[in-house]
DNA sequence: AAAATTTGATTGTACGTACAACTGGGCGGA
DNA sequence: TCCGCCCAGTTGTACGTACAATCAAATTTT
């Protein structure tokens, strides 16, 4: 069985259970040393013994000629938390990742939290590595964008690890399905279908949609693309669905464009996965001598600070950026403060509705 | 004088020396409690206080019926080193500045050092915020963008006291004159001198120039940008210096960028302080009807995305942004792991050579 | 030769005393 | 009323003793 504890050690637990048990509250003062001495039947030594080591703790404090303090209240080591929360994103520098990153930040400073950053480049081991070496030393919480949302999660095991530590983690854009964590994204299904609506509305017919399919959001995106044909009535050629990864991003649906506007029937309307795209389209097209929105009209998504750079300012539908790295820091920290893995008004996904904005790029067709 | 100091104290202050000394080295023995309190003539329950208290502070470690020993060499509070290395920026989402933090946080990820990030918004006050809170655990180094770096400099005091605690730090892009750190940044006087030389030796002679002078950035390009007058013997017509500080970077240059390009001896090219500037200003100068760059010359500076996103590829001057990250990080990490506030190779500041892109939004004026 | 035991050194626990240093309140004098 | 002083109560420092627990090496026993 037990060892017999020593007496001071005896004397500590005794007292941890007054201050959890409120018997002695944060801020209260604490029987004077000889007191304790007379009340347990120990010697003042024993007694300084058992409340120094509380007071090295951090749960007393000793003030010379006053007397015995409580610091806070709580468990034993709960050693100051470490306001700290990371994020992990796909790529820091480009598009709206700054911007989303910037709202976090701005957040959590604003109430008294540090952030760490690291970027995976959008790979899986590196998402890994990001993993390990932010939780080599003390989180309060984890604001995750995934990595190839469309793909498995070979990071699993990580994140359960976290789950079982009840280390507070949401993500953004997408989630992995796997896990039941709390997130934020926009509807990309609803943006697809928007985008498509819109331009079938202004009378084309033959409308192309360029997506990214490695990330969950462009694999929505497409299926509100498609949606919206098919509520119409509207045929949809094979070939005017242009599905892309990530390292072909920069040829590849460039490529197919041109081919589709120098063939004949050309579609009269794109639809790119995002402005980030959609910009060299609109170069692409007017390279062909084509003119935009008269020729083609082109519609992008998240209203990134491309949308207006270029030449010609561009229709796409809203992210919300910023405003969701705020709200995702806020939800975070109230579950970290709440002490809960789950928000305080359930696990509830936080949707947000991209609306059209309407711009330069697109118009209706030349003979509608 | 001073108060006389507690036995137990002068005996922590004497081992302490001892260990610094190397009389007593890491892992060796600790002559027992009792030889210390005979050779000390104190009881052996002061000699207790004293070990007690260093092996608190992680410099002893006592084993029953063994004896005592040191821990490790070094200066009192090491504490394990914490690997993670803070970043205060500017602005964290727009312009180059993404590109910066996304260097550095590559650099640091591979040497396995976390990433603390925060933003100032180029506002004094919250850089003494963002400096506090980084500050409020521990923390291995740190990189700043300094604020408004042109103008006084309000949070010395917590510089001076990051320099005593031999925190190391390096500042980028600009450093406080009045610290002595090291510093990497862009030679921008002669960039300045380049965009103009440049514009000159087209046969430009009425060149505005459009520079933000709360930041020395932009004190020294517009240096450059006069002395290259100077030398050329070509003279500046005042109302063609335009500046401007952060707050007013929205209308002012632009307005006055219009009544130049409106009024009589209009100017045949611009000199914008960076691409953020120089894409509206193209803007706005084909909106009056001129072309680019047949009726105006527009350089910008840094060489940013919007260089290639806007219709027409502007003709800038480089900056190493991502490389000036990791750089950065580099250096961080050798002055960390070296022990030095200084690095290795002495304090020389880092200065980069901007080159200049030619593009498409300058030219020879139209009757050269 | 190997195992068990003893032994000495060392730190840990526990009690005791004495005085110093500090705090806050009460008391008395200016 | 205000100031200084004293006093009781508190923690801080310092010394002392005694024994327990542990470790490592020497010693004895098997």
């Amino acid at each position: 069985m037990n060892k017999r504890l020593p007496k001071y050690m005896i004397l500590k637990n005794e007292l941890l259970s007054w201050i959890e048990s409120g018997r002695l509250s944060p801020g209260g003062q604490v029987p004077s040393e000889n007191e304790i001495a007379e009340q347990f039947s120990l010697s003042r030594q024993t007694v300084r013994q058992a409340f120094s080591e509380l007071e090295r703790q951090g749960l007393l404090e000793r003030v010379q000629g006053k007397g015995t303090f409580v610091r806070r209240a709580g468990v034993r080591d709960e050693a100051a938390q470490p306001r700290t929360i990371g994020i992990v994103t796909t790529y820091i520098s480009d598009y709206i990742f700054p911007h989303i990153v910037r709202g976090a930040e701005a957040e959590l400073r604003s109430r008294g939290y540090r952030l760490l950053l690291a970027s995976t480049d959008n790979d899986k081991e590196k998402e890994m590595e990001c993993l390990r070496l932010m939780l080599s030393e003390p989180l309060s919480g984890l604001i995750i964008e995934p990595t190839k949302s469309a793909e498995g999660n070979p990071n699993l095991p990580f994140y359960l690890s976290m789950q079982s530590k009840n280390l507070p983690f949401l993500m953004i854009n997408e989630s992995y399905r796997e896990l039941e964590v709390p997130c934020l994204k926009v509807d990309d299904e609803l943006g697809g279908l928007t985008a498509a609506r819109y331009l079938i509305k202004q009378g084309h017919t033959r409308i192309a949609g360029f997506f990214k399919t490695d990330d969950l959001q462009g694999v929505n995106r497409l299926r509100g693309f498609m949606h919206a044909h098919r509520e119409a009535g509207i045929p949809l050629a094979p070939d005017h669905v242009v599905t892309y990864t990530t390292p072909q991003k920069g040829d590849l649906p460039l490529k197919r464009a041109r081919e589709l506007l120098k063939g004949p029937d050309r579609p009269t309307a794109l639809v790119a996965y995002n402005d980030e795209l959609a910009v060299p389209l609109i170069h692409a097209a007017r390279e062909l001598g084509l003119s935009i929105p008269g020729d083609v009209s082109v519609v992008g998504f998240d209203d990134s600070a491309l949308a207006l750079a270029s030449g010609i300012p561009l229709t796409t539908l809203t992210h919300p950026k910023e405003e969701m790295g705020r709200e995702a820091a806020r939800r975070l920290i109230a579950m970290i403060e709440g002490g809960s893995l789950y928000p305080a008004g359930g696990a509830e996904d936080k949707l947000y509705i991209p609306e059209l904005i309407e711009r330069n790029s697109a118009a209706q067709p030349r003979r509608g």
